[in-house]
DNA sequence: TGACATGACTGGTCATAACCAGTCCTATTG
DNA sequence: CAATAGGACTGGTTATGACCAGTCATGTCA
C-alpha cells in the first residue's frame, strides 16, 4: 500500500456510452484494474509525493481536461471509476472532484455524471492566477516593463489596509505588465518594508521575475487568502499613455490585498486594466445561493 | 437519532482559553452535551429539515458570524467542539466550514483553530449574490426602475452565447437598479422567449419584483453555475444620465451568464456599475495555487 | 533560570461503508 | 406495440475511525 502505484497496466474498458460487461467484472476484480491509459497516462498519483492525495488528483484531473484529453463537453470517468483508477477512496476523489466543480471547470449532474464545462471565447482568465501561467496558459508570453522600485513611506491608503503605522516603510514595486510585448496592466504594489529585507537589492528591471516567486522562495512567505476590490475609473494621463489609450479612457481597476497563513497582510496591489486588452472572466458554480441579482 | 436535536440543554464550557478540566468530560459523556447557547441559540439544526446537514450547519455559522454571536476576529469552537455542539459527524463539519473557508468569511490555521476573517471595510458585496439579499445584508433598501420590457429579435452578441438561433425571440428586460432609492446599476437581462412563456404578464413596474424569483417559481428553472466577465468602459449619455454620472464618465460592467442544472443556458445579463456606489468585493481564499500576478 | 521534553489540543488527510434520489436502458407485462 | 417495472448505474450525503503535523502551555531537568 505504501509503495508506487503501477498504472501502467494495459487497460481495458474504453470510455464509451454501452460498456456495461466489462465494468461488471471490474467490480469483482479489485486489485488489478487500473485501466488508466487514457486519463492517467503514466501514473499521475504518486503515493512519496508529499502533496495531498486529493490534490494530485485534482491536477491530474485538470491536466487531462487541459490537454483535451477529454472532449470538451465530453464526459468524465465516474466517480468510482476514479477511485478505481487512482487506486485512492472515494473521499479523496470527491475532494478533488469538489475543487474542480469549484473553480468550474467540471461540472455535475446527479444520476448522470461529470462533465467538462466549456469555457467561454476568447481569454479565459481568472481572478487570482498568476498572471505569468495564465499567459503561458493562453499560448501568450509575458513580461514587464520597470516602472519603479523604491521605498517610501506608506501614505494612509496604503498603511491602512497592511494594517501599519501611517508613514512606515513600504517597498513600492511599479511595473507595466506585457502580453506578447503588449502593455496591458499597471501594476504598483506595496509590500512592508520589514518584511523584505534586500528586495530592492534584485534586480527588477530582468522582465521575467516573479514578485510572489520572491517572497516564497526568499523570504517564506506564502499568501493564502486574498480580498479583491473591482472597481472603474477614468485612466489617468500617465496610465492611458503606458495602456496606449486615447484619453478620456475607462480602466478597469482591481485591488487586492494578500494575506499569509498566520493571517499577517503580505502586500497590497492596484492593478489597471486595459478593458479590451485583459479583461476578467470568472467561472462560477452553485455553492451559495446564486440568486444572483 | 431521528427525532428532533434537543439545544436546549443549560450549557457549560463557556468559551475561553482555558477550559481543559470540562472538555475533558466531554469527551466521555457523549449523549448529554450540547453546550449550544451561544453558537446555536435555538438549535439550528433539524433532522427532519430536507436539506442537508452540512447546509444547515454552514447556515448556522454563518448566522452565528453575521449576527456578531462571534467577534470579528475571534475564534470559533473547534471542529471536534462543533461536532458534538450540532451532533453531527465531523465530516458534515468540515464540509461546512470548507464552503465558509472557500467563501473568505473565516480561515483556519492548523494547528490553532478557524478564525472568524475580518471584513474590509465599506460596502460588503460579492459577485453571484442576489442584489436585494446584499442590499439587505448591508442594511440598505433594494428597488428597481423599468426602463423596458418586450420580446425582441436576439441580435448575435445575445443568441450566440444563449446557443440560440440568431433572430430568435428574446424577453428583453431592462432595469434601473436602486439602492436606498439612488440609482446605483443598470442592468440588461435577456432570456429565451421559448422558455418563461408570460413571463411580459408580470407587472415588472413593480419594484421588488425579482427575476430569478420569478425563474425558480413559476418555471421551475434553477441556475446553477456561471461564467462572469468584468471590464470596463465609457458610459453610454444615457447610462451617464440614469446613473447621475458626469460624462465623460468610466463604468464597471458585468457580463454573465447563466446555466441551469440540466446545463441549458438561462440567461444573459449585462450590468453597468456606478462605480463609486457599487464597487465590487470578492473574498478568496486559498484554493488553487494563489501565485497571483 | 533557561532549555527542553511532554502532552493536549488544533486543523488536514484518508480509508471504509452505507444509504438516498435521481437517470436511463432493458425486459417484462398489459 | 405501448406502458411499466427492474436494475444498474450516477452523484450527494453522512457516519466512524484513524493518523499526521502543527501549536502551545506546562512541567522537568540541567
Amino acid at each position: 500500500m505504501t509503495s508506487h502505484v503501477n498504472m501502467d497496466f494495459a487497460g481495458v474498458c474504453v470510455e464509451d456510452a454501452k460498456r456495461q460487461e466489462c465494468s461488471a467484472q471490474d467490480r469483482i476484480s479489485k486489485m488489478q484494474q487500473t485501466p488508466a491509459s487514457f486519463i492517467a497516462p503514466q501514473g499521475g498519483i504518486d503515493r512519496n509525493d508529499p502533496r495531498p492525495l486529493h490534490k494530485q488528483v485534482y491536477e491530474a484531473l485538470l491536466a487531462s481536461i487541459r490537454d483535451g484529453k477529454l472532449p470538451l463537453r465530453g464526459k468524465l470517468p465516474s466517480e468510482r471509476e476514479l477511485v478505481d483508477l487512482y487506486n485512492v477512496s472515494r473521499i479523496t476523489v470527491r475532494h478533488a472532484v469538489r475543487e474542480l466543480v469549484q473553480q468550474g471547470v467540471i461540472h455535475s449532474q446527479p444520476g448522470k455524471g461529470l462533465y467538462v464545462a466549456e469555457r467561454g471565447g476568447g481569454f479565459e482568465l481568472q481572478v487570482l492566477k498568476s498572471f505569468t501561467s495564465i499567459a503561458i496558459a493562453n499560448g501568450r508570453s509575458p513580461g514587464h516593463r520597470l516602472i519603479g522600485a523604491s521605498i517610501v513611506h506608506a501614505p494612509l491608503e496604503v498603511s491602512r489596509p497592511l494594517f501599519l503605522a501611517p508613514g512606515a516603510e513600504v517597498v513600492l514595486l511599479s511595473r507595466l505588465r506585457l502580453l506578447d510585448n503588449i502593455p496591458v496592466v499597471v501594476q504598483i504594489d506595496w509590500i512592508p518594508a520589514a518584511r523584505v529585507p534586500g528586495l530592492l537589492d534584485l534586480d527588477w528591471a530582468v522582465a521575467n521575475r516573479s514578485l510572489y516567486a520572491e517572497l516564497r522562495e526568499r523570504y517564506r512567505i506564502h499568501p493564502k487568502r486574498g480580498q479583491t476590490t473591482l472597481s472603474a475609473r477614468l485612466a489617468t494621463d500617465e496610465e492611458a499613455a503606458m495602456l496606449e489609450l486615447p484619453p478620456p479612457a475607462a480602466v478597469l481597476t482591481v485591488d487586492q490585498i494578500a494575506f499569509d497563513d498566520r493571517n499577517r497582510p503580505v502586500n497590497l496591489t492596484a492593478l489597471v486594466h486595459h478593458p479590451a486588452r485583459y479583461p476578467l472572466t470568472l467561472l462560477q458554480s452553485e455553492s451559495g445561493d446564486f440568486t444572483q441579482y
